[in-house]
DNA sequence: ATCAATTAGGTTACCGGTAACGTAACTTTC
DNA sequence: GAAAGTTACGTTACCGGTAACCTAATTGAT
């Protein structure tokens, strides 16, 4: 049975007003819990909004209303990501607590992407964005600064950012990685990871790990940077590059656990001995970890909650409420048995 | 450098009009490339919008045209999943191609969280919506049809559809790899799942195990269903559960690929020879099994065609043009090593 | 050359709420 | 007990586009 599309929707606010015997705005009083009515009041146009099957009209309230809507727009690079995905899922779930609607989008590391899609958003007067990009367009700044919008950056930590910044710390993961794979003995460390369309957050892990490196006079063996998005065969297949390329490498730092457990996987699959002829580590704590029987060594980050304090930051911004400029994230290195 | 709130948005189309020197309405077709203009019009007016900036007001254009947007409702199980993810991906790649923005929303497979999700955005009077819901709350169904708006059930296919279905066969997935198993000589076979709040397609995919155990006068020798979603650890724990339980399993088939990856390493850890003591099934074709020694015995799934065939019938429903009820998109089980 | 069809515009009314303001009845305060 | 709030409404105007309708000029066909 096909619905058939017609364009009169239901019962307006007029309507209920009128069955319930009061004006429009003492209505629109009730069903926004706006203050000025009394309890009968809302008795008799609750009643109604019951009776008709009122649909209140968000269209009609963002137009009617200051021009800004409860919509939020959300850009991550993909959604195909256990860490994205779970980062959004929090986003959208603490947003529409707040009576928010999440429009997304995804920009696959692309700034030009995310500019497209800025445009179109802007276009439904959202009350607010959420912008995951390493570095936006000079287009994407400026339509920001012109239209005056809450903007909360997320997942990179960003220390000037456009209005509010919530992430991580990547460089310092990097950095900490680094540190600890040197501590353990590993010296001729290579790395491996995988880009699309433009670097992203891997690349600053990536400079922490090296700053580490460089510290003890060492630098990376060989870098791979697939052009890809980061996945386990993109790791198995790095890995694989990386061992055909040299012998004397002993120890892989990959983009993500992914990638790590790609890498993991060719590992075995030619007879080393992981920890012992080479070691492992990766970035994420992705959930695969637990059933394998290594332990990876990685950095866990807590994106559930990233995703609820970026959420969080934004909706004060909206209100207008105090907002901390720049909200790290924590980050934890696990040492596993794979370094 | 924060950027501060302010109501006044930029130009609006009546500035750009006079600009111009020409009408709103004028003006207004151009933006649309609606017919009567001219060429030296059109460039005229076009001057003007990159001069003043202006960023076209939808909620205005909804609420001055036909009462609908062209926001489209998505609602899926949860985020954290790569198959709905990369579903919902699909989905709103092909949207924004069209011209339409995609609204999210998860019911983690709960009916009501669905109907509750419904209502908030049907306040926004969408062109469409695209439920994932294995079933709907009676609210749902009777909100749908007073609204009359499009609906495209996606995932699951429904051969009475509300509207629009566009789906995998789960039954015939779970019957024909019930019957490859048997054909491999596997006898004593368990069934490894979880779900949250209420049955997903998991459960039909396991009837369809079930008619074939039927047809060949056998049943599961034991279920295990966790109160989970699912992941790779629920796979490994529900493993552990079944085979502390009984000894005589000879074949596990799981509600996906994610838990049967956990399955198979819980196996392992145990010392178990795949295949030969044990056989492992899945469900849903995913990545992981591209690094793994042992290649995974499952059933492929098109997530992504999936994804892209329920935007167009919404697309092609919201345009009132013809859209086939119901759709198959293509599975396909792959025989590996595990069975 | 004349009439019909097409093209390129303009005019008017309206969508469904909400902000801002006004007002009458009721309550509190000194 | 009168002035000063407070509460519970109603009235008016307006948000920024678009549909529907109308007009004048141009083009095409007979």
């Amino acid at each position: 049975m096909a619905i058939e599309k017609s364009k009169r929707g239901g019962a307006t606010l007029a309507e209920v007003a009128a069955a319930a015997g009061v004006s429009k705005m003492t209505a629109s009083r009730v069903l926004r819990n706006a203050p000025g009515f009394s309890n009968q009041t809302r008795d008799k146009v609750m009643l109604e909004v019951q009776r008709l099957g009122y649909v209140p009209n968000r269209i009609a309230a963002a137009f009617g209303s200051d021009q800004t809507s409860t919509l939020v727009g959300v850009c991550v690079p993909r959604l195909t990501s256990d860490l994205f995905g779970s980062v959004l899922d929090s986003i959208d779930h603490t947003l529409s607590k707040f009576g928010y609607q999440t429009m997304i989008g995804t920009h696959e590391q692309s700034p030009e992407v995310e500019e497209t899609w800025l445009r179109a958003i802007l276009a439904w007067r959202p009350a607010g964005v959420i912008l995951s990009g390493r570095t936006h367009t000079r287009g994407t700044i400026e339509i920001l600064r012109a239209q005056s919008i809450p903007v909360v950056e997320v997942w990179n930590l960003n220390t000037s950012p456009l209005d509010v910044s919530v992430g991580f710390n990547h460089y310092d993961c990097g950095h900490e990685m680094g540190s600890f794979v040197l501590s353990k003995g590993y010296e001729n460390i290579a790395y491996v990871g995988a880009e699309t369309n433009a670097e992203g957050m891997g690349k600053v892990r990536r400079q922490g790990f090296e700053k580490a490196l460089q510290n003890a006079k060492r630098e990376f063996l060989t870098k791979e940077i697939l052009t890809d998005r980061p996945s386990f065969y993109a790791g198995y297949y790095g890995t694989e590059n990386v061992l055909n390329r040299t012998n004397d490498v002993d120890a892989i730092y990959y983009q993500d656990d992914t990638m790590a457990v790609g890498g993991l996987f060719y590992c075995k699959s030619k007879g080393l001995n992981v920890a012992d002829d080479i070691g492992i580590a990766g970035w994420g704590g992705m959930e695969i970890a637990s059933v394998l029987p290594e332990r990876l060594t990685t950095t866990i980050v807590t994106t559930r909650a990233l995703g609820k304090a970026a959420a969080e930051a934004l909706v004060a911004r909206v209100r207008n409420e105090p907002v901390q400029d720049v909200t790290v994230a924590t980050t934890r290195l696990v040492p596993g048995n794979t370094i």
